[in-house]
DNA sequence: GATGAATGAGGTTTCATTCAT
DNA sequence: TATGAATGAAACCTCATTCAT
């Protein structure tokens, strides 16, 4: 259920056997998300890995390109999760919290296996290429667009009321959930290595009544 | 190279004219904000403010300074409009929307006239030193607490039923707010010079209905 | 008897009013000697003196400048110590050592009075222009030619053997001389603050009877 | 601008070829000696050595760190000429004196070959840091150390007069022989390309000579 | 596949010096 | 006389990248 990217240091001796590629990866996604593009150097991502800076030149033609494939590889992965979406015949709101819910839970699960990966995407990579940084917003669209279309939907047939303009309604949902998941994963003092205080399955839930019925909600 | 938002903007013709100083630490800010702590380079801030380097380091010992003194003077001022926050006697749940409108009308102003601060503060500033990513985190979390308190104080009247633990809560909501104000002001693609399409009065009513309903809500 | 050179620090409110010109002089003997030429920074020197470094353009054209007149300075009132030098009808080797004696008690007097010249020679102020070393270079030679001289008077009378090539008699008694006032004034630590543990009386009396003698000779 | 001094010396062909590192080093110790700490230019270091500033940095941490490493080399081969030192059994003045003699031979012979570090441990580096300075201070108090130690054995057995301070005669001795030795290194003018006008042998004799028995001494 | 050694370009910072006031 | 503010040149050092082996 691990996520390649994300497992930490694992130096050439590591478990499995991907091979110098993989823990190149691993550990240049790690020191993207800790220190931001610019300040993770190769030389740090190297000494991580135990190899020498021109090895990670065999690997990977250039520090853009590693980010680039981080970026495409987290992104097409977080796609799929996506998209394994939601349920069109949700006709009742429970129905379409109780839907959301389970959709959370699964985005939960890759967040937690990709914490690197969504430090990075949530982070924008500032001091990235004009490319990278698209790849980002498109990615972190991708989840908006899902969100958004689900509430169109959800407004045709009846089960959301038509009271806010829908542009606003999914940036709110979008962002909450997003930004919920930070804290989740990071804690409030974005702390790469913080350990999550709640399982999955509650934050799914908690979240999706916090979405559907904000503070005055009534939950569980 | 130059794309328009490097070149210089308020050469001296700013609001009050403290001078040189005033115009480095904007133009600093804006540059931070676009392209990260590393990317921002001295030159390039040297060159949008119309002097030599060695005059930067004229006014300020370093690099580091600046960027520590945008973080607490805006930090500061943040406070100050968090601070002048919740009424205490909102008893009815009416009453504590109404009230929450009213700051987050504040908190956006704020956030509109100091649009590089904000998105400084949001980007955490990776790259830069320890002490500057604490005084981010810090200043963040005066929000968080603030909204923490004010919720914890609404369940303790009984405005606010206790369905959910506290922190999650008001993670949740303070995210939710955090983000909301990230994409309007900045929009889905984060753009810096995005304009916002919604009024802060607009944002602040639907911002309130939806934290205190969700998507079940029914606002205005 | 002290020499404006050399005293220590003498903020603009100072003893004898001669001027902020003599304050940046000393401050700059001081600094020059602490840290040479190059370590020695103008704004250090004014800092010490308490005025801009403006100012310090005002009263001097240059860091070189300072440093030459130092130095010219220094020099010339060396050279007449120097100059009232030795007796001409010592005719036995023990009136040549009392001579002597009185000639290097007027010497350590000098030395004492301007520390800050003292280790500026001895440094050879390296990192400074061709010229200043130069002049540098003229200065101790002043002294090496004072004793060839008196060397040389003393063989062709015969009060000395000449039983040893000029050049390296005059270079070993010079060496000598020059090192001991050096070990006197500074210590084996080389310390600038430090103060000479023996009188100049008592040392003239010693060097004089090592310099006749040898580790040999019998003193006092 | 450039003069002989800075132009290449010993580019690979000279004796140990541990390759670029050594080259780096020799010419880092030629010009301190030449220049001082701080007008040694690394960008003319590399110039003489003929690789780029980047590779400088790939062999040394830091200038500073070539200069403690020429100090600390250089001091520990000098202080194993030095300790190859006296006879204990020495129980004659004229014994003790031609020990000395042989001592004066190997100390010679080294800073014949070693003239770089010579100039840099007398020039005491001044505008480089202060544990170098201190490296330099011990390093040179070694010697003094040594002659102190041997002079109060001589005395303790005899075969010097106990007729001045301990620290005043070693002093003397001390600073005639590290005098001597630069100027007849450098010459009256301190150049650093002085060829000496003495063997080693002849100097020594002579040395030792007024060591013991002054001007007034018969030599040879 | 991998490395030791090297490089070019550029970054932040320093410092002697200047100039308008 | 003096200063606040500015500058040009250059210093040390960093880092992504390359190349011969």
């Amino acid at each position: 259920m691990h996520n390649a990217i994300d497992r930490p240091q694992a130096t050439a001796s590591a478990a499995d056997n991907h091979g110098m590629r993989d823990i190149l990866l691993r550990n240049s996604a790690r020191l993207f998300a800790v220190h931001g593009y610019q300040a993770a150097k190769i030389s740090d991502i190297v000494r991580a890995s135990g190899v020498s800076q021109a090895a990670f030149y065999w690997h990977f033609a250039s520090k853009l390109e590693v980010a680039l494939e981080i970026i495409t590889t987290g992104g097409t992965h977080m796609l799929q999760v996506i998209r394994r979406g939601f349920r069109q015949d949700a006709v009742s709101a429970s129905d379409m919290q109780d839907n959301t819910e389970q959709w959370l839970l699964q985005l939960l699960d890759f967040a937690q296996s990709n914490r690197y990966f969504i430090a990075i995407l949530l982070s924008r990579l500032k001091g990235a290429s004009e490319d990278i940084q698209q790849a980002i917003t498109d990615t972190r669209n991708n989840l908006l667009y899902a969100l958004r279309d689900n509430i169109r939907q959800a407004v045709a047939v009846g089960t959301l009321q038509d009271n806010m303009p829908l542009e606003l309604r999914a940036a709110f949902v979008y962002r909450l959930i997003e930004g919920s998941i930070e804290w989740w994963l990071f804690g409030a003092d974005h702390d790469l290595d913080h350990v999550p205080a709640v399982s999955t399955r509650e934050l799914a839930a908690q979240l999706a009544c916090f979405e559907f019925g904000g503070l005055l909600g009534v939950c569980r």
